[in-house]
RNA sequence: CGGGAUGUAGCGCAGUUUGGUAGCGCACAACGUUCGGGACGUUGGGGCCGCAGGUUCAAAUCCUGUCAUCCCGACCA
């Protein structure tokens, strides 16, 4: 392609609405353009960079014996109510009504469709297991979509679904796609880590996601890591043990202590002169319409998902200080379970508290010296407690780190969730029917591009990773004047294109300063700049990853760009 | 949905306080000079100043409403 006709504008400056790296570099580099709030074209450029990270997919995904098939983004409302998500799945789930008053909503995902699909396919246990997959654009109505592609409305994306007669067979289909993706990702020049996480509204028992760590501020996931093992796990799902910490408070006497106007655990902890840690923390969440108390360690914090989850909540939210007063009739900051009238739960980390400190639920007042057994009944205790770094990895021991990560793939085993629901059966080797037994695989065609620019960028544009790049080389002659120079690049533009090799030649009358910037901001893996030095036979061969440069001759780099498009490294 | 901010040319911005013919840089077109890290000069094209009302002789500017975008939070995975 020549660079003259290549549809593409790069910006000299970066677009004012964009935030995060890869969309400020996607724009800025002319790859894609905003038509709305969360809804992008993918111009020439980003569409050549998806679609080499489908065909990756699609040649792994096929290796693994899974099969493409392409469903309706328009989905019936019927098939919504079947599996009961019609009305859980909140407005997240763009809606619409045909001229026929029916209602329809296009896929943020298919595990209804599928699953019909499987119904309507699937007889018998010796058609499993099967594994079904898609690329298609996914509609989720977003309440804040942003950071570009990493989270917007319509995105591109790889969803598959395993069906499988027994639990075993699905533990292996969950297996063959976790290898696969691992090998997925690794082709398009990404280190992932396969995360513990929750299920969140898709549901099942078992999940993983496939997070890239990145430094930069553009995950939305917290993910804590070992850097001895293996060990990865979003916050929200982490299982590890508190640091130590002083949970006796040494009080000798429960009795009250007057505590004027002092709300946070920060003020309690300096007017009482005590560790945050001996403070039995009281939060009042509003939960489904109804108020529930939840005691934590005063030093420790919350985890919504895992509290959402235990109470297997639909919608839940902190209470305000006036819902505070209206349910439980005490000032907010002096919550305790003293004659308390909502429900109650408790996270593990106040099991062990002695002599502890806690609201009176009464304004100005709290207890000290406080019992479980004796002065108060331990509620029930569930894991609702959020991680922290530092903590030891519940593998290996070692301290874990805490960093951004962005999720690019998700597997889960579904189990029999949707087809039980929705009544999609098959008739097993013992001639009973029964439900299948299903797993979900997602992969974010776009956030994985998108990933790739979080990951690898410098100051002065994209480094695509040489396996997704929108082109493989450039060619830049730095005076398109000099036959010469012309001459030559032609000759190597030829040659490159009749190997296959996607070559880009930048035959703009340019400065050679406008070709090397733009080369670096949409971020050609190789560049062969021919310039003066041809007339001693040599030209410049240089790698945007590694910024390594050296002069040769042109069929020397023309080699070198061979091997390093041929070898593993990125 | 709560809090904050911003809407002026494709992109980045000034002008709004104090109402008086809409500007700058980049990009675009033409010509000339220049030519290895975003050149320079001259000329030119491009705007319903987000939209709708109102006040006024006169509104980008003041008032009301509305829509959109961005940030923080809530939410969501």
């Amino acid at each position: 392609m020549k660079m003259s006709k290549l549809f593409v504008e790069t910006l000299r400056d970066f677009p004012s609405d964009a935030e995060v790296v890869s969309h400020k570099m996607l724009v800025r580099a002319g790859f894609i353009r905003k038509l709305t709030n969360g809804v992008y074209t993918y111009l020439p450029l980003m569409w050549r960079v998806l679609k080499k990270v489908e065909k990756i997919i699609r040649e792994e995904m096929d290796a693994s014996g899974a099969q493409e098939l392409l469903m309706p983004i328009i989905q019936p409302e019927e098939l919504w109510k079947e599996s009961g998500r019609w009305d859980v799945y909140g407005k997240e789930l763009m809606r619409f009504k045909d001229r026929h008053d029916r209602m329809l909503a296009l896929g943020p995902t298919h595990e209804e469709v599928i699953t019909w699909v499987a119904r309507e396919g699937i007889r018998s246990y010796r058609q499993l297991p099967v594994n079904l997959y898609q690329i298609q654009n996914k509609y989720r109505d977003e309440i804040r979509p942003r950071f570009g592609l990493l989270r917007g409305r319509e995105f591109i994306m790889k969803d598959a679904y395993s069906f499988d007669a027994s639990q075993e067979g699905l533990e292996k289909s969950y297996e063959i796609m976790a290898q696969t993706y691992t090998r997925i990702f690794k082709r398009c020049g990404l280190e992932t880590r396969m995360v513990r996480s929750d299920s969140g509204a898709i549901g099942g028992s078992l999940s993983h996601e496939f997070m890239v760590l990145v430094e930069t501020d553009s995950g939305e996931n917290d993910v804590l890591y070992c850097e001895n093992c293996d060990y990865a796990s979003n916050t929200n799902h982490a299982k590890t043990e508190m640091l130590p910490a002083v949970t006796n408070g040494g009080y000798t006497k429960f009795e009250l202590v007057s505590t004027p106007n002092i709300k946070t655990i920060e003020q309690l902890s300096e007017f009482l002169k005590i560790e945050p840690s001996v403070i039995c923390k009281s939060i009042v969440y509003i939960v489904d319409e109804n108020p529930v108390l939840i005691m934590i360690r005063g030093d420790q914090n919350l985890e919504e998902t895992k509290l959402k989850n235990v109470l297997r909540a639909n919608e839940l939210r902190i209470a305000s200080a006036l819902e505070i007063k209206e349910y439980l009739g005490v000032e907010a900051g002096f919550v305790g379970l003293k004659h308390v009238k909502c429900k109650v739960i408790a996270d593990y980390s106040v099991k062990d508290l002695k002599n502890f400190v806690i609201g009176a639920n009464k304004a100005d007042v709290h207890y000290i010296g406080a019992n479980w057994g004796i002065d108060f009944d331990l509620p029930e205790l569930f894991d609702v407690r959020l991680s922290q770094k530092g903590e030891a990895c519940p593998i290996c021991g070692k301290p874990l780190k805490i960093t951004q990560g962005i999720e690019v793939g998700n597997i889960f085993q579904l189990g029999t969730k949707y087809s039980e629901k929705m009544n999609a059966k098959f008739s097993d080797v013992d001639g009973v029917e029964k439900p299948f037994i299903m797993g979900c695989y997602g992969i974010g065609v776009s956030r994985t591009a998108a990933a790739a620019v979080e990951k690898f960028h410098d100051e002065f544009g994209i480094k695509w990773p040489k396996q997704i790049a929108p082109y493989e080389i450039i060619i830049i002659p730095v005076n398109v004047l000099d036959e010469l120079q012309m001459k030559v690049a032609n000759e190597l533009y030829e040659k490159f294109q009749n190997a296959g090799i996607e070559v880009l030649l930048d035959d703009r009358d340019e400065r050679a300063g406008v070709k090397f910037k733009d080369a670096d901001l949409i971020g050609i893996p190789v560049r062969i700049t021919i310039g003066k030095t041809i007339k001693e036979g040599l030209v410049e061969f240089k790698l945007r990853m590694s910024g390594n440069m050296e002069k040769v001759e042109p069929e020397k780099a023309y080699k070198l760009t061979l091997d390093y498009l041929n070898s593993d490294s990125v």
